[in-house]
DNA sequence: CCCTAATACTTGAATAGTAAAATATCTATC
DNA sequence: GATAGATATTTTACTATTCAAGTATTAGGG
């Protein structure tokens, strides 16, 4: 019984980036942080003003509504982030990514980088980058 | 500041994943099944026997001990998969999908394949095998 | 044999996420 | 400008997962 290619990528995606992440995690664990905080923060790092509305951070980090909300409050709490309401329309809340957490943020993209090195050194750059292209095709 | 490729195939990684696997929930919850339960499935169905132990199972779903018990005992009581205890040492249990559990997984793997067949859409048939062949060396 | 240690699994407490209901604020129509 | 509906967020209840402690079983050395 031949399974397409494409079930092949769907199974084999999932488990990657289960092991990925798992590692991914144990290496920040260091800085205080789960990969998925430093997710939010390096999204909210390449942002203007660092700062990002939650929606739109939301999607970007695949958190639902409330889950971005329980994932904020805790790095509020440790001022990595801080909330700001906008003043045109109050329903909406912005969050700025605030000095502590850029100094946070920045040693720990320090050793994720070295994580996803360690991750990807069976691969050559040339197929990294080709990687990253067939990516940008599957959104 | 220029990131390096590898930081971005983990973040890629990790978002696609997330986004292709809430994809394969929506589809297969008419089965009435997670894909982690059609994970679990469908490592058993490519088994000798349909057989493998808990730990070889939990390894190739990526959940800890405690998590494959967790996840088992829901399964068994819907009899898609039952414990045999092995006879040499009490310690060790087996894990067989049943003749329910094969009925399910086959009407659930046509929905997965198709699932799988959308999400890949963009991208030719040449270009998943060269996705295959880098994600074998990244394991 | 018996006791210690190792191994496989399960249970309990805690964390992280979701969906749906509740809350708060704004928009637009009468 | 009151009010119905739309929108953004939070809370509540539930599910899924992990770690650490506990249980059961086997293996090995005295």
């Amino acid at each position: 019984m031949e399974l397409p290619a494409s079930l092949s990528l769907l199974t084999e995606l999932a488990s990657l980036s289960s092991a990925f992440i798992k590692q991914a995690d144990r290496k920040l664990s260091v800085h205080g942080i789960s990969f998925a905080e430093f997710m939010v923060m390096h999204h909210l790092s390449k942002a203007a003003d660092l700062t990002m509305s939650r929606t739109e951070l939301a999607d970007a980090v695949s958190l639902s509504p409330s889950g971005i909300t329980k994932k904020l409050n805790p790095m509020q709490k440790l001022h990595l982030v801080e909330k700001e309401v906008n003043q045109r329309d109050a329903r909406f809340s912005l969050v700025k990514l605030t000095t502590t957490g850029v100094e946070i943020y920045n040693d720990a993209l320090v050793s994720c980088i070295h994580c996803a090195n360690d991750l990807t050194e069976n691969v050559t750059g040339k197929q990294l980058n080709t990687l990253l292209e067939i990516f940008a095709k599957l959104k």
